[in-house]
DNA sequence: TTAAAAATATACCAAACGGTATTTTTTTAA
DNA sequence: TTAAAAAAATACCGTTTGGTATATTTTTAA
């Protein structure tokens, strides 16, 4: 018969969350190839005994890893943009976040999206399946607020969703490159003005 | 004294140069850490001895790829936007390039200016700062062209040429991270509408 | 044609790589 | 408290890594 544990978790599930949240920035940083087992190992304090025993090889752990970095990151977003049930203030809810975004992904070692877009693309084509998948999931959210503005008359019938919810993304992204490159926020910051010029201007009905 | 040779270059400078286009593709594709020296010697077939007595270590092979592969590429951007004089025109003629670039970049191994920003950030910071270089000059281009076109009343003085030159290489970067990772080009094409829109909506005097 | 110089190939190095089999330690549940 | 089970540590594996010293070949210019 099962025990049902609501509070702790097994020692195996705490290591093995452990080691993603030390592990989870040193692979958004470093990409997959140019992180070590002995990277891994020095930053967990663990040994590749313990390693190897929680995750069936490094592939394995890196996809955990940015799974759940992103996992986290969608959660927060969603979790922002509730606080409105409008479609239209959903969308700026979004830009809102965006601004503070260079902060946040600082912590994580960067945009896991970016990041291991560019890295798993010619390293690792099942972590490359998993930025894909993470990129539809975005923009498609973000075309159903579009749809659903529309909907409430919000936002202008003539708009296309998937095109306009494939621009807005797009734009967010080259922001996040730029910023994380140059090191220089004002990148985020003018694009998500321009974004929000966009939603008034093209947008709103 | 020296002889001038116009046509010919020594064995040793077309060595370099064939390890040069060679390697490039393979470092753009893989990354600095990823790209390892057997890559280099399977793909150019020459051995260790060869590579070594061109370049002086891994790093100064990847150096040379980047900057040969961007002087190619801003020689075609400049090339380009050079059949018209107008600043407007200049203007349209750079999305027009970038209309093409997923092809062009795709037998570059990828956009160098993304791969490597975002695999050197980590790895190499002397790479780094030839990308950074790389997107200072691009972006001080279009910001000439701006202000330029404000001297010649074609573009409204209004307009802060800095600011919206980093607005356009941010539209122009993510639309390249998108559509590299999606493999859907629609998201160069879309984002070049975008930019065209602005140019005319926002840009002309 | 030939000898010096330059370029390339060969053979080798220690260190690090990802991964595994085995032993020791720790946790678990009776 | 204790024995079984699970988890972690240790020791090891063959392979690959970037790089170098030396030998060989090729180019160069007299």
């Amino acid at each position: 018969m099962p025990i049902f544990c609501f509070i702790m978790h097994t020692k195996a599930e705490q290591t093995t969350e452990f080691i993603i949240s030390v592990v989870a920035p040193i692979f958004n940083k470093n990409g997959f190839a140019a992180t070590s087992l002995s990277d891994i190992t020095k930053a967990t304090g663990l040994t590749k005994g313990a390693i190897y025993g929680n995750f069936r090889n490094k592939e394995e752990l890196a996809i955990a890893t940015f799974n759940t970095t992103v996992k986290n990151m969608l959660r927060r977003i969603t979790n922002h943009q509730s606080k409105s049930d409008s479609p239209i203030k959903k969308l700026l809810l979004i830009t809102d976040f965006y601004r503070n975004y260079y902060d946040y992904s600082q912590d994580l070692g960067g945009c896991p999206i970016l990041n291991m877009g560019v890295d798993a693309k010619h390293q690792n084509p099942i972590l490359f399946e998993h930025v894909k998948y993470t990129i539809k999931k975005i923009k498609s959210n973000l075309s159903k607020i579009i749809v659903n503005g529309q909907k409430l008359n919000e936002i202008d019938p003539k708009i296309d969703p998937v095109i306009y919810a494939k621009k807005l993304y797009a734009m967010i992204m080259g922001a996040i490159f730029m910023t994380h490159t140059m090191e220089d926020t004002s990148y985020l910051m003018t694009t998500m003005d321009q974004i929000e010029t966009m939603i008034n201007n093209e947008l709103k009905y």
